[in-house]
DNA sequence: ACGAGCGCCTGTCGGC
DNA sequence: TGCCGACAGGCGCTCG
């Protein structure tokens, strides 16, 4: 579901609010109802309740697709996993039918946790490291650099798409961005890590960082059922569009399965060495 | 070290 | 219309 952009988008959504919703920093928990009592990482429901309760807001903000509230005390870290959302409303508003957690403000809102299959989940720590230790690089910050990519690269012999959907390679890219990314540096999906360039990598890093911004640009993509208001799904180049024309060679976009996933490609724009197989 | 397969869940869509 | 399989923005686990 939401992947790097997304999550960034919704980050700055509740960090500064709109015209009829307040922004998040600032309020003061006065309630947690737990509906799906499984939605919740750590700590217990019960020491979640208790401890999250009466924490003010501090600040909001993302590392890879993790969503954090710093508080008082403690950090509120939300994966939305496939199919989860967060939503501030009102507090009369009714209970949507896939709601898994609401926590309510000292103001007549509250921020609701949405997630019809369930895959979505929270924690509450003292200190985010515990959970973010494993992460990789942030693609859009100072520290992941064409050279630190090639040479990430280079250490290991990995398929391209299942590395860049590997959180402890890089934290944020998913299914989409993934595909597009892949796309837009003319890279096959199964090409093998050690095989890449380093004009290649360049190419690769550019990519990345493109499509991300992008995506942010967009304020993410609205597919299926599931709307966030984003658009970036009107200007997807492969991504579940097999069959349509390459946009830039004319060839029908492939699809196939790596790593359990589907996976997008244009077979003229990213061919794959034969010797690579 | 790496990849394949499965489990976790619910909903939508296309084919018969 | 109803049923059934395929598929969906993710990730952790086991097993070769």
């Amino acid at each position: 579901m939401p992947e790097l952009p997304e999550v960034e988008t919704i980050a700055r959504n509740l960090r500064t609010g709109n015209g009829d919703l307040p922004a998040l920093p600032g309020l003061r928990v006065r309630q947690v109802e737990l509906l799906w009592d499984r939605s919740l990482a750590t700590p217990s429901p019960q020491e979640f309740r208790g401890r999250l309760t009466g924490q003010r807001v501090e600040q909001i903000w993302r590392r890879g697709k993790f969503l954090v509230l710093t508080l008082s005390r403690d950090h509120l870290l939300i994966h939305l996993r496939m199919s989860g959302d967060l939503l501030v409303e009102r507090v009369e508003d009714p209970i949507a039918p896939h709601h898994r957690m609401m926590i309510d403000f000292d103001v007549p809102y509250r921020l609701s946790f949405n997630d019809p299959r369930k895959f979505g989940r929270v924690w509450l720590v003292d200190d985010p490291q515990v959970v973010f230790r494993s992460l990789g690089p942030e693609p859009l910050s100072e520290e992941f650099t064409a050279q630190s990519l090639y040479r990430s690269l280079s250490e290991r012999r990995r398929q391209l798409k299942p590395l860049l959907l590997d959180q402890g390679f890089i934290a944020g890219l998913g299914n989409i961005y993934a595909d597009e990314a892949l796309f837009r540096a003319g890279l096959h999906p199964l090409l093998a890590s050690d095989q890449v360039s380093e004009q290649q990598a360049l190419r690769l890093w550019e990519s990345i960082r493109l499509v991300l911004e992008e995506g942010i640009l967009r304020n993410g993509a609205s597919i299926d059922w599931v709307y966030r208001g984003g658009d970036y799904q009107n200007y997807f180049r492969v991504y579940q569009r097999t069959g349509d024309p390459c946009p830039v060679c004319g060839t029908p976009v492939a699809r196939m399965v790596v790593g359990q996933r589907g996976t997008h490609y244009c077979p003229q724009c990213q061919p794959l060495p034969s010797q690579s197989l």
